[in-house]
DNA sequence: CAACCACTTTACGTTAACGTCAACGTCGTC
DNA sequence: GACGACGTTGACGTTAACGTAAAGTGGTTG
């Protein structure tokens, strides 16, 4: 219960408890379209701390929820560094400090605010396309009819 | 009329004419929050042409734009190289051939399921962002408390 | 047992998007 | 006419996020 909550929906529904399937380095990268080397590196850069047999990487359900939050922070512009703070920030949650919880609380303001540009800029940037699609098809018709 | 379309709106409500006027490159910069640099370094990419008065650069409304748009499009996620193929094509859109004009539309299809995704990408984001915070301040009511 | 996988570490290479610095020209003004 | 603010080009530096190549380890399969 100390980190990222794999089982958020499944509580809420009635689904299994998900097999405690572990995975290796090369499947998780199959399943995200990532190469072994990008997982390696979230690793080394704080983002994932998967288990260890000998040398090889265990991979777990909670790993994998973090590569796929990753993942999304990722196409939403975050650098892996602010990806990292709030991952940290989570796990340090249950036992943390008020300053620390509040330094948190702003943090997760501050991507809200972010996220409400990125819906704004979307918007914008989906009317453009519109405009633009709208023009060519304009010209593409003309030609058409010569 | 052959670049990207200033008057969009103002084509639609009843706005002026919108002043014929001019911008240095750091009234340009002050604007927009970005420094000169950032400025030249995206004529040098092939994503503005200002005028020049001599060795200076002049801007006009339709640079102004083009600022505004790339940067619109950076925040989310697109690459300059992306950001001038979409600006050139459009440039190139009123004597463009058919085959042209088809490949522009497969961009913007593109580029359309890729605001999608990042639509849906920030929905299950702002969840996971509501979960944390109501995890924190779980934890802090009940420092508060003790 | 050899030949293949899939995995590991180490280390150097690469690309995008600028930052920074030098060296210079051109105003307005004090 | 020196000074400061703003502009210019050119060149090298920097950072993030990996790619790539080398060299080794550990299982299993023909």
């Amino acid at each position: 219960m100390s980190t990222l909550n794999t089982e958020a929906t499944s509580v809420a529904n009635g689904s299994l408890p998900r097999q405690r399937r572990t995975y290796s380095i090369g499947e998780l990268a199959r399943m995200f379209e990532v190469t072994p080397r990008t997982i390696r590196f979230y690793e080394q850069e704080g983002l994932l701390a998967p288990e260890r047999r000998g040398q090889t990487r265990i991979y777990h359900e909670k790993d994998r929820v973090r590569l796929k939050l990753t993942l999304r922070g990722k196409r939403l512009g975050f650098s892996l560094a602010e990806i990292r703070e709030v991952i940290e920030m989570y796990d340090a949650m249950p036992d943390g400090n008020a300053r620390q919880l509040k330094r948190l609380l702003e943090i997760l303001a501050d991507k809200r605010t972010n996220m409400e540009r990125q819906l704004e800029d979307i918007r914008l940037m989906q009317r453009e396309l519109d405009d633009v699609e709208v023009r060519a098809r304009e010209v593409l018709a003309r030609l058409d009819q010569d």
